[in-house]
RNA sequence: GCUGCUGUAGCUCAGUGGUAGAGCGCGUCAUUGGUAAUGACGAGGUCGGCAGUUCAAUCCUGCCCAGCAGCACCA
């Protein structure tokens, strides 16, 4: 006999010990026995044709569970699209076919390249293969005659995943899961697939609505050494609502997309003889000017100095440090006349050709000049200027210093990741007893300022010690620990990232969400025992001895431009007021009133409103169309206020305010509009709303 | 860097082996309008770059550059 609890506590008893989640679904009801895919067994997946051990706690899965679901979408994968594949490409070997938050997708090695325009036919054949309902069965396999079983049908990483999963004692009880397609027929043989299970038990559970989206590379088990597969990829929801849901969801983010929203707002572009650096124009470099000033006014209250350092350095500073090293290839390199020859021209007709820039890296004998990747080794240089004591410490040196990185070509996107990045950089220099309460305070540092813009959700990874790093194991125990420690003192929670660890030190790393679900890095918190050692930041401690000391590297926004680009979607280009590139529009009714709106916007412009441009923002549009047109234009240009004037405003010296979001305020004096964007403008006001309307 | 795709007017895009089109935007003129698009006319393109095939290339082929969707990378 086996007793069962199911989720309401309530206790069933079968008679046979070798009861399955399908019995105990059906006994429950038939609605239950059609609706369920799979079955949680205290806590653990498993399938609905495998038996439950006595004393258990069940919990059915459905496609409105979450096991449920991704049951389903691993099915679709794992059983459908695989499937439809061998049937339409015979050749292809598959490899994984896992599930995601929005699917699944399958790498697969085609001999030939497969296209975009093979998607629907793939789609069609799915459906096809859905409509036969046919039995999906669990079957346990020797490891060997499985691998023999997928050398005949070709799919050979199938055969390397069972060795590897043998090899770490992945089994069940010596013995590998698959699942076979009962009826299916792949080269006169039933369809087998190898998995850990669970999957649906049989194809007309399938009720998803699903939908082959797009094609990408992937490497096989995500290594740049190996060979690359195709990824198919795949949305799939339980209802047709959700999956329109979903894909309306993604029209809309490219609504904001900040390259779109850039370009017609006027913040900034791109152009191919520059890749990566964008071009900022006059409204976009507003927002950078008023971020900086931002961050500085944050860092002030943190006892910061700012500094400013070279751009362009010997090679010879990046080799104290390492970077050398670790990052060559991503290093822009130059020297006094790159199109100098190295050689002797007469030496041999071949020298004419060899100067630095086709011989590049690795010569010695010149002086080789690096574009500055990172601040930290200069950093170092003006710490090391006069002698520094335990007195001295904690220094915290920041810098809005421009960096460049010769980024993997395909790594490049929008404002995202760029060539040339601005950091909002700092290294504290401290000693060991310091660095906790350093890490604190910037970790409370950095909420306080992704707090007012809107960032209240971000998690946070501990990255540890990677295979290629210097420095002592011992000084790495001390750094993971110390940033381990700290962030338990003040409660933030870690996941770990194993390996992701900077080469001289462990890292935390602030991850921010953008509009399309894509997660960004933006804050980092370094410790760092390694560098003040290799470039001698060293103080004199109480003892009087000549000590290395602790550095922190640190970053709250990241760089500048990826900020700016994460906020533009954020805003979806509705910036606040005290970011808005216009601050407000002041719109003639009639040419007759160009003059007083000159004067309004004369005035509001010499406001004592202190903004990181000297003042508010504000354009007059004396262009000769109807005001209904310029209201259009200005709330397409997503600009805060509207000011329109017409007769009755020139001759009361008013302006009617309108709002971006179409709140009327009616007519009011200019002082009443001063104070309120004064106040607005200072406090840094998330954004105009009706709400603020008593100030 | 890798896989697939794309590159035609300021923007969004159509099109053809015989040197190009639309809508919006832009300019001029008329209109002087009270809170989501006034009308007429006009200008604007080495069809990403370099080679090749061809009597002829924006279109076909190759190479390069840039961008897009991912992957890998991200000090």
């Amino acid at each position: 006999m086996v007793r069962i609890t199911l989720p309401d506590n309530s206790v069933r008893e079968f008679e046979a010990t070798t009861t399955t989640g399908a019995e105990v679904a059906a006994s429950i009801g038939a609605g239950l026995a059609k609706a369920a895919v799979a079955i949680e067994v205290n806590g653990v997946a498993q399938d609905l044709s495998e038996p439950i051990a006595d004393n258990a706690k069940v919990n059915i899965a459905t496609a409105k569970t979450e096991l449920g679901l991704d049951t389903l979408r691993h099915t679709l994968a794992a059983q459908v699209l695989a499937l439809a594949v061998k049937e339409l490409f015979p050749a292809a070997k598959l490899a994984i076919g896992p599930t995601i938050d929005t699917g699944c997708y399958y790498d697969i090695e085609f001999p030939t390249a497969l296209s975009s325009d093979d998607l629907p036919k793939l789609e069609e054949r799915m459906r096809d293969i859905i409509k036969t309902g046919r039995a999906v069965v669990r079957e346990l396999w020797e490891p060997e005659q499985l691998i023999t079983h997928f050398e005949a049908t070709g799919d050979s990483y199938k055969s390397l995943i069972i060795a590897e999963a043998v090899e770490k004692g992945q089994t069940i009880g010596g013995k590998v899961s698959a699942y076979r397609q009962i009826g299916s027929s792949v080269a006169g043989k039933e369809f087998i697939d190898l998995c850990r299970g669970p999957h649906a038990p049989s194809l007309d559970k399938i009720t998803l609505a699903f939908t082959l989206t797009n094609l990408a590379g992937a490497y096989w088990k995500g290594d740049s050494q190996n060979q690359q597969l195709t990824r198919i990829y795949c949305v799939a929801f339980a209802s047709q609502k959700e999956l329109d849901a979903y894909l309306t969801m993604r029209e809309e983010a490219e609504k904001r997309d900040h390259r779109k929203l850039g370009r017609e707002l006027e913040l900034f572009h791109l152009q191919e003889e520059a890749p990566g650096q964008p071009f900022w124009h006059p409204k976009g470099w507003s927002i950078f000017l008023e971020l900086e000033a931002y961050i500085r006014q944050n860092l002030r209250r943190y006892n910061y100095r700012e500094v400013n350092t070279p751009k362009l350095v010997s090679k010879g500073l990046y080799e104290q440090s390492g970077h050398w090293q670790n990052y060559r290839e991503d290093l822009f390199l130059t020297c006094d006349d790159v199109m100098q020859p190295i050689v002797e021209p007469a030496a041999h007709e071949k020298a004419q050709a060899t100067t630095l820039g086709s011989m590049a890296k690795g010569i010695d004998s010149l002086g080789i000049y690096s574009l500055k990747p990172m601040n930290c080794p200069c950093h170092v240089q003006v710490f090391r200027q006069g002698t520094k004591s335990y007195r001295d410490l904690p220094l915290r040196m920041s810098e809005f210093g421009m960096c460049m990185r010769n980024e993997a070509h395909g790594a490049l996107h929008g404002l995202l990741r760029v060539t040339s990045l601005t950091q909002d950089d700092a290294h504290i220099f401290c000693t060991p007893e310091q660095m906790e309460s350093e890490i604190i305070a910037l970790c409370n540092l950095i909420d306080e300022v992704y707090e007012p813009l809107g960032f209240k959700d971000y998690s946070v990874k501990l990255a540890t010690r990677p295979e290629k790093r210097v420095g002592d194991d011992s000084l790495w125990d001390a750094a993971e620990k110390a940033l381990a420690d700290a962030c338990a003192k003040i409660g933030i929670p870690l996941t770990l990232a194993p390996g992701d660890g900077a080469f001289y030190g462990p890292k935390l790393e602030y991850h921010l969400k953008d509009a399309i679900g894509r997660t960004w890095q933006c804050g980092t918190v370094q410790v760092d025992f390694n560098l003040p050692i290799r470039m001698g930041a060293l103080y004199t401690n109480e003892a009087g001895e000549r000590v290395p000391c602790v550095m922190i590297h640190r970053a709250i926004l990241g760089t500048l431009e990826r900020f700016i680009g994460i906020l533009i979607e954020q805003y979806e280009g509705k910036f606040p007021t005290w970011l808005a590139p216009v601050q407000a529009m002041v719109i003639p009714i009639t040419d007759a009133q160009n003059d007083y709106a000159e004067q309004v916007r004369q005035t509001l412009m010499d406001a004592p409103i202190t903004t990181a441009t000297g003042g508010l923002r504000v354009e007059v549009d004396t262009a000769s169309e109807r005001m209904q047109k310029k209201i259009l234009f200005a709330q397409q240009k997503k600009i805060p206020y509207m000011l329109v004037v017409g007769k009755k405003e020139a001759e009361d010296g008013t302006v009617a305010i309108r709002l971006r979001d179409g709140t009327d305020l009616g007519a009011k004096p200019l002082a009443w509009l001063l104070d309120r964007l004064k106040t607005e403008v200072l406090t840094r006001a998330d954004t105009p709303t009706t709400s603020a309307q008593a100030a």
